[in-house]
DNA sequence: CGTTTGACTACGC
DNA sequence: CGCGTAGCCAAAC
């Protein structure tokens, strides 16, 4: 149920929006890092904190209908691009207009173009996490 | 109202 | 590195 999120967002569409409108041109994000900025909410099982599936994320992304939403940066934790061959060309074609640059596999590197997040105020302000940049096991070096 | 569906990810080879 | 797989979970149907 939407109104049990800790954001007072009405649903979680809104909120992955208005994440992916605060990378800035030339920086890329993940599906990942974006759903990991997105405070734990109520599931049916009130002891189970659920934490947005990056899946949802993807799916948010489909749905960009506004032309103020960059969904063009946000890409998988790979590097790599999500999409069918000829939607990920004009992905691809769109991120290098901003002068990210794809190199072997076609993959962006992330230490290089990965965004590490809006600052803490605007975080603040939105009630929202800091991105989880460490992708892989916890006590490990973040990727970027 | 139950089933299917992904613009995903971590992990094991 | 690449590839397959299990888990993911609200929305769409």
């Amino acid at each position: 149920m939407t109104s049990m999120w800790n954001p007072p967002d009405k649903d979680f569409f809104d909120t992955v929006w208005k994440i992916v409108r605060q990378i800035p041109e030339g920086k890329v994000s993940t599906y990942g890092q974006i759903a990991s900025m997105i405070p734990p909410y109520e599931g049916t099982d009130p002891d189970a904190h659920q934490r947005l599936s990056p899946r949802w994320v993807g799916t948010a992304m489909r749905k960009v209908e506004d032309d103020d939403v960059p969904w063009q940066r946000v890409i998988n934790s790979q590097g790599k691009i999500s999409l069918p061959d000829q939607s990920g060309d004009k992905q691809r074609r769109l991120l290098e207009g901003e002068g990210v640059t794809f190199g072997k596999s076609a993959k962006v590197d992330l230490t290089e173009f990965g965004w590490e997040g809006p600052d803490d105020e605007w975080l603040d302000e939105h009630n929202l996490l800091p991105p989880n940049l460490f992708l892989k096991k916890p006590k490990q070096k973040p990727l970027f």
